[in-house]
DNA sequence: ACCTGAACACCGTTCAAGT
DNA sequence: ACCTGAACACCGTTCAAGT
């Protein structure tokens, strides 16, 4: 007199209307599944459960996995363009709010971001995150080689960064307490003789998770990249006074 | 007459002897599966088809797969270290070949490394790279709170770009041509007056996988910690000067 | 045309059974 | 104690069946 094995979740299946799904929806439903409880998977159960469809539904609107997860990584990149303000003349401070937007978008959501950062999503928002960033090497006083080198150096930086912080924070609970214990206790316990610089500096080990390491690592690259614009600006006007 | 779905790989099913399985030969088997073809996925089955043993044998010698995957994190710093030369006056050339085998050593066994970015391995061979770049830091004259910090800023730099690198490298190959493609053809096709800038440039942009955005970027972070730690020792002196 | 249901080939993991 | 075999709960994906 046992159940089955599996039951269905809903005692009334409710047939869900037809074009009652689109891939607005689909996304939409698959953020609150990335969100409801911290760190849940996406998975066309969950999503198909969020939506109240069945799992295969899905294929309906989005050819598989991979298009899914391109279509949510663009979604980032949009909510980073929200609310954004206009270029200024202040390209090194605009590639500085860029990059800060990118991170808190990730960590928002992390289960999607931890996907993103080697990823081309090749979609509109990812375009227009793509032009601004470009635009900010060019007002720098870059040539169209170097713009797009730095461009690509920067951008792709901003998203590795970014990403490692969004895969830490969507790893389960214990395993992310168990990878920041690591630094609180066994480096801190190492034998001084065979690890006298790790010693040394333990106790001033920063979190993983410490924003400041993100502000200083842009604060490094931003360095350079102001030094390197001033040097190709100069040599641009050297060459302009030679004749070309 | 239809055979069963599932038959043995092999007919003869031999019996392992006891005690011949270690984590030494898993780790040794793992790396040999994903070495395999290129890009084959590291899991249970695989790993116990490579030794000739069941998938489940290896949950005698690792409590799950993530231990497992600690432990080959940990193999590639071991890999990264052999052969390494002994710490020189140069910290900042130093810095540089540590950075560029990790990243060598990342792209030669990208399904282990894609997953590392991220991660603690708390492991001796992760110990002394830690040992080694906090060792540069003291060199270069940061006291031992900016060595902790430009440790971590540094090291996490190395290995969230170099782990980003392993990712596209790891991805199936259709899906990393597709991304690949998308800057060969998408973005050489954007419509110029939305995309002014992408327009501009877009002949000259460099490949995902063109080994010098790296350079490039740790070029860059060297740029900035050579001038941090300058300002640094010079900083100290001053304070010495002025008693304390 | 769109959604459902069943089936398939895989995952990691647990646990009882062999030796 | 170590390895095997069966079972479980879950994946993404395909395909025939409903409406």
């Amino acid at each position: 007199m046992s159940l089955p094995a599996s039951r269905p979740k809903r005692a009334v299946k409710a047939r869900r209307p037809r074009n009652s799904l689109s891939q607005e929806l689909i996304i939409e439903a698959a953020f609150r599944v990335s969100e409801r409880s911290g760190a849940q998977a996406i998975t066309f159960q969950a999503i198909g459960d969020e939506l109240g469809a069945h799992p295969t539904a899905i294929y309906r609107h989005f050819r598989d996995k991979d298009e899914l997860m391109l279509a949510l990584i663009d979604a980032l990149h949009a909510e980073t363009l929200d609310g954004l303000p206009a270029p200024s003349a202040d390209w090194a401070g605009d590639l500085a709010e860029l990059a800060r937007r990118t991170r808190e978008v990730f960590l928002r959501h992390p289960q999607v971001a931890q996907f993103s950062g080697a990823r081309t999503a090749r979609r509109e928002h990812e375009f227009r995150v793509v032009e601004r960033v470009i635009g900010c090497m060019r007002r720098a006083g870059f040539d169209e080689v170097d713009a797009a080198r730095y461009y690509r150096v920067y951008g792709d930086f901003v998203l590795a960064y970014a990403a490692q912080d969004a895969e830490l924070a969507a790893l389960d609970p214990v395993t992310r307490k168990a990878d920041l214990r690591a630094w609180k206790v066994d480096y801190q316990t190492l034998p001084v003789d065979e690890y006298p610089n790790i010693n040394a500096v333990s106790a001033h080990l920063p979190s993983l998770e410490d924003p400041v390491n993100f502000e200083r690592a842009l604060a490094m690259m931003l360095d350079s990249l102001r030094e390197r614009a001033k040097q190709a600006r100069a040599g641009r006007r050297a060459q302009r006074r030679t004749g070309r």
